[in-house]
DNA sequence: TTGTACGCGTTATCAA
DNA sequence: TTGATAACGCGTACAA
C-alpha cells in the first residue's frame, strides 16, 4: 500500500516534481501536451497529494475547530450546521470536535486542534459560560488567542477582550416574561439552568427585573435550578406541583427542560396551557414537534454559525472586526403558551 | 506571529533538536537536568510541536473520518456521540463532515479526507443507502477502500463486499408490525421514506411480509413514500386521513415522520392511540419527549457508532475482523400504540 | 547521553 | 517552458 507520490507522477511522466506540482495547482503555465500526459497519469494512478505536505509548506490547512459541549442537545447540530454551510462557501472545513461539557476534554482538543495548525476556533459551552472559570483555563484560552483568532459563542472570558457571537438571552427572556405577563400571568417560575452558568445567570437576572419592573413578587421556591436536561425538567416541574401556592406559568431554561415539565404537568392530568403555562429556549425542533407546541424563543442557531464563521474568515484574512456581534432574539408563540 | 519551532528550543537550550525531540516523545533517556532544563523552555514559550510535519514522518494523523448526511437529524448525533467517546478511548480523534446527503459534497470531502491522511472512514447515509448508485460513485469508495480501511454505517456498496455495522432494520419492522397485530390491528399503514433508498425499501418489504405472513390485505393507498422529515409525516398522514377507510395503525420510516404523522392526526381532532396508533423508528430522544410517548424501535444509536470505531480501528491495526456486524433492535412501546 | 544528517511529500525560488 | 534544490517542522538511524 505504498502511498504514491509526486515523485512517482514525475518520473512516469519524464518530468521533474516542480512541473507536476504545476499542473496540480496551475501555478506557472505548462506545455498542454506534458500537461495532458501528468494530468493521464494522475488520473489512471488515482494520485491524491497529500495535504499534510502540502500544509506545511503553505502554513495552510483551511481547517476551523469547532468546540461544543454536546451533539446530542439539538442546538449545537443546528448551530454548526449552518457553521459548516457558511465555511463551505469560503473553502473551510470544520474541525467538529465534541467536549462532552468536559473541561480536560476541551484542554486536549484545544491543543491538538493548535498542533493540527487550525487556521480558526469557535468555542461553544464549557468554561466560557462558567460563572467561575479557573484561572488557568482562562489563561488556555488567552494564550491561544494570540496565534489564532478564536470566536466565542454565546459566551465570554472572563477580564479579556475576545471575539464573540452572541443572542441577546437578556432580551430574549424578557420578550418571553412581557408576553406571559400581557397574557394575565402574575405569578411566573424559571425552571433548569445551573448557577455556575452564565448564560444561567444572565436569564435570571432578566426574570427577576422583569418581574420588578412589573411589580410582580419575586419568590425563591419558584425558581428551580438543576440542568439543562428534560429529566431535570420534569423533576423540578414536580416539585413545583406539590408546592401550596404553584406560579400559573414557568419559563425555562432551555426547550429540553420546558418539554420535561411539560411532560411531568401532563402526566398529574394537568393541562397545558389551561392549568400552567410553558415556555422554552432556543426555538430547537423539539418545541415545535411537541404537542402542545412550545412557546419559546429563537436564537437563529443557524446565524449563530454562520457568523462565527464569517468573523473567523475575516479574522484570518487579517481584517478588522468588531469584537462584539449581538444577534436579536425572536419570540415564537406557540400553544404551550396560549 | 512566527511559530516556533524544535530548533528554537533547542538553540535556547544549548541542545540538538535530537534531544528536544527526544524529550517531547520520550523515545530515548536524556539526562534529568537537560530534560528538565528543555521542559522548561517548552513550557515557557507554550510550544506546541507542529501535528502536519509529525505526522509526514511518522504516517500517523490518529484521524478517522465520518460522513453523515444530516446534524439535524437526531439518530446522527447519537451516532457520532458514541463514536466520539469510543474515539477518544483508543487515541484517535473524528474528523466530523456533514455531506447534507449530496453526493458531490459526499465526494469532495472523501477527497478531502484521503489528502488530509485520515486513518479510517466511516460512512453514513447518501449514496451508501441509494437504489441507483451511479456506478462512479461507488466506484470512488472502492478506490479508496483500496488505501485506507472503510465502515459503513446501515448501508452498502453494491456489487462490493465492504465492512458494515448494520442494524436488522427488517427485523425492527417486524417487531412493530407484530406488536400492533398483537393489539388487534388488521388494518396498517406505511409512511414515509422514498423508493430510492434502500433502507427503505427494507422497511418495506418486511411490512408486506407481515401482513400477508398474517393473512393481512397489502393496500397499496396506505402506503404512502415522500422523505424523512415531520412535514412529510404530516402531509402523508392527512391524505391518509381523507380516504374513505383508513388504517387503525400507521408505522413511519423515522421518529421525525412519525410526529409530523400525529400532528396532522391530532390537529383533525383524533385521539393517539385510540383513533389511530402510530409508530416511529430509532428511538432518537424525541420519541420519549412527545406527548403521547411515541413507541419505536430502537437502533441503539451509540452502539452503532462505538462499533464502527471498533472495527475501524482492528483493521488499521491490520486484524482480521468479520465483515458484517449486525445489531438486533428493540422495540420501544410507549403511548402511540396503546 | 548527545549530535549529525537524512527523509517525510509538497511548494517555491532561481536558473537554464 | 522546465529542472534542480532549498525550505516546511519533525523523527530517527547512525555515529560519537
Amino acid at each position: 500500500m505504498e502511498s504514491i507520490t509526486v515523485y512517482d507522477i514525475a518520473r512516469e511522466a519524464n518530468v521533474s516534481v516542480a512541473t507536476v506540482s504545476r499542473v496540480l495547482n496551475d501555478t506557472a503555465p505548462v506545455r498542454t501536451s506534458t500537461r495532458l500526459k501528468i494530468m493521464a497519469i494522475i488520473e489512471k494512478h488515482k494520485f491524491q497529494p497529500n495535504a499534510l505536505a502540502r500544509s506545511l509548506v503553505n502554513k495552510k490547512t483551511g481547517m476551523i475547530g469547532v468546540l461544543f459541549p454536546d451533539s446530542t442537545n439539538m442546538f449545537f447540530p443546528e448551530v454548526f450546521g449552518g457553521a459548516e454551510r457558511a465555511a463551505q462557501k469560503l473553502g473551510y472545513t470544520l474541525f467538529l470536535c465534541n467536549t462532552f461539557s468536559n473541561c480536560s476534554r476541551e484542554s486536549e482538543y484545544l491543543n491538538s486542534l493548535c498542533e493540527r495548525q487550525v487556521e480558526g476556533l469557535i468555542f461553544m459551552g464549557g468554561r466560557i459560560n462558567a460563572q467561575h472559570c479557573p484561572d488557568a483555563l482562562v489563561q488556555e484560552v488567552v494564550d491561544i488567542q494570540k496565534k489564532i483568532p478564536i470566536v466565542l459563542i454565546n459566551g465570554s472570558l472572563p477580564g479579556h477582550p475576545c471575539y464573540r457571537v452572541k443572542t441577546d438571552e437578556y432580551l430574549g427572556t424578557q420578550l418571553i416574561m412581557q408576553h406571559l405577563i400581557d397574557r394575565g400571568h402574575r405569578s411566573i417560575g424559571f425552571l433548569g439552568g445551573t448557577a455556575e452558568t452564565t448564560t444561567t445567570l444572565e436569564k435570571l437576572q432578566a426574570y427577576k427585573r422583569t418581574l420588578s419592573a412589573n411589580n410582580l413578587s419575586y419568590r425563591k421556591e419558584w425558581v428551580r435550578l438543576g440542568d439543562f436536561s428534560m429529566s431535570c425538567g420534569s423533576t423540578l416541574m414536580q416539585q413545583l406541583l406539590t408546592l401550596p401556592n404553584r406560579p400559573t406559568a414557568v419559563i425555562c431554561i432551555n426547550d429540553y427542560v420546558a418539554i420535561g415539565a411539560m411532560k411531568a404537568a401532563i402526566s398529574q392530568g394537568m393541562h397545558i396551557p389551561e392549568d400552567i403555562a410553558v415556555a422554552g429556549f432556543d426555538d430547537t425542533q423539539l418545541a415545535s414537534a411537541m404537542n402542545p407546541e412550545l412557546t419559546t424563543v429563537s436564537q437563529h442557531s443557524e446565524q449563530l454559525g454562520r457568523q462565527a464563521v464569517s468573523i473567523l474568515s475575516q479574522l484570518i484574512q487579517k481584517e478588522k472586526v468588531k469584537k462584539l456581534t449581538v444577534l436579536e432574539p425572536k419570540l415564537i408563540v406557540r400553544q404551550s403558551t396560549q
